[in-house]
DNA sequence: GAGTGGTCTAGACCACACT
DNA sequence: GTGTGGTCTAGACCACTCC
């Protein structure tokens, strides 16, 4: 009997799936090695080609990564190639190797408001916790994030947990609380600096910014972070290839 | 006798070679179909498995556009879907259907500055042709576009030729010039509008405003266009997918 | 029905990493 | 050496488009 057609899909994709699946219930952590191919074609009863398609779909969504004579690994974020991963600033002279550096400012309890809400799809007035903090690339401060999180996911995240992790944001959200970040989407206008923002990145009140809004999705494209940046481009800028 | 390391090159990767060698003599013209796998097989005494893989590649990068049981096509920037494939702004109300139009103002011939020549990989004070244009969302000028060609990619192009044509510029240079653009990178900062871009996208000056710098590729990442445009993001944004 | 790309299989061999 | 992913092949069948 052949597959109806608004139904069907390849083997290959269910096998994504299932893998997927076994990813977002914790079968394997970030950063450890999955079953190699042999063993999935085994375990699935499909041929190695199969998996190979599926895995390979995954390596190119950079959930998984290859290694070539060592085996397939779960993307993390703690990894220092991957830390950054979404950061697309880039100082103008051209040191790509600069990893900024973030520090918090303040971090509290909320209840989310209509914007917020709609952006993680969440009921508005559940709590959430915001978060600020300041990059600094070398001693500079280029970039001051208002960060929103449901906090459920979140439990425990407070201010001594952000001043004793010296690595990125989404690490300690990887390690602390097992999220993982899959993919985002960001949303760039040009605004005036307020006041505070003006202090902050140490520029004149007024100054043209970047506000760049970003929504963090993990595993199903659920939405687990937004944020809202604004970006000093005196000596940064954003750097994006098209294709 | 095997290959050394630093030289090695899978077979599939040589025969996108070939194929990508053979579209830039024009061997098959933007928008037609390209020889069957089973063709490029026998041609290049390969099975169709390694053809597949060339192509799958050349599909990723937007080289070729596979169709199901009608065959492979080289990508245009004459297809609606692809013309405006580099431009991210979209409107606040997320009318995403909603075509913008290009609008030219004027056009002279001048001869390359340091910081063109550099981005257009071409001698200072080499022949060039400048562009400038606005971009209109409905009757809303939204985007305004300084471009710095080449003149010997774009020999006789004049500004009768820019109001004729009523579509992409990309879609002009391809079916009139030949060239086809395949990848581009954009460079991003916050601006405030000087006295002629506040007058041409009817704000104040001093708004702040995107400034993108973007120089476009052709095969054999050669930049073949640099422009600078400044976006008014009142009623617009740049949206950006990081994966 | 004929031709195209899309999926799936099975098996061989290569390149690489660890031990 | 053993095991992993990477390449290449050959053949079968499926899904889609067009005549």
């Amino acid at each position: 009997m052949a597959q109806v057609s608004p139904t069907f899909s390849p083997l290959y994709r269910q096998i994504k799936g299932l893998i997927l699946q076994a990813l977002e219930s914790g079968e394997w952590r970030p950063g450890q090695v999955i079953p190699s191919e042999q063993e999935f074609a085994a375990r699935f009863n499909v041929s190695q080609g199969t998996v190979r398609k599926a895995i390979d779909e995954m390596a190119a969504d950079n959930i998984l990564v290859r290694r070539q004579g060592r085996g397939t690994y779960v993307a993390s974020h703690t990894d220092p190639r991957q830390m950054f991963r979404f950061l697309r600033l880039v100082p103008e002279s051209g040191d790509l190797l600069a990893h900024p550096k973030s520090v918090p400012i303040d971090c509290w309890r909320a209840r989310a408001e209509q914007e917020v809400a709609h952006m993680l799809a969440i009921e508005p007035g559940s709590p959430i916790i915001i978060l600020r903090r300041v990059l600094q690339f070398g001693s500079k401060p280029v970039v001051v994030d208002e960060i929103y999180l449901p906090e459920d996911l979140y439990e425990g995240l407070n201010m001594e947990m952000l001043q004793v992790w010296n690595s990125s944001l989404y690490s300690l959200f990887e390690t602390r609380f097992g999220l993982r970040m899959i993919r985002a989407q960001e949303r760039i206008r040009a605004v005036a600096a307020d006041h505070s923002a003006a202090e902050l990145l140490q520029v004149n009140e007024g100054t043209p910014l970047l506000s760049v809004e970003r929504v963090t999705y993990t595993y199903g494209d659920k939405p687990v972070e937004w944020r809202r940046g604004v970006y000093s481009t005196a000596e940064h800028y954003y750097l994006n290839d098209l294709t």
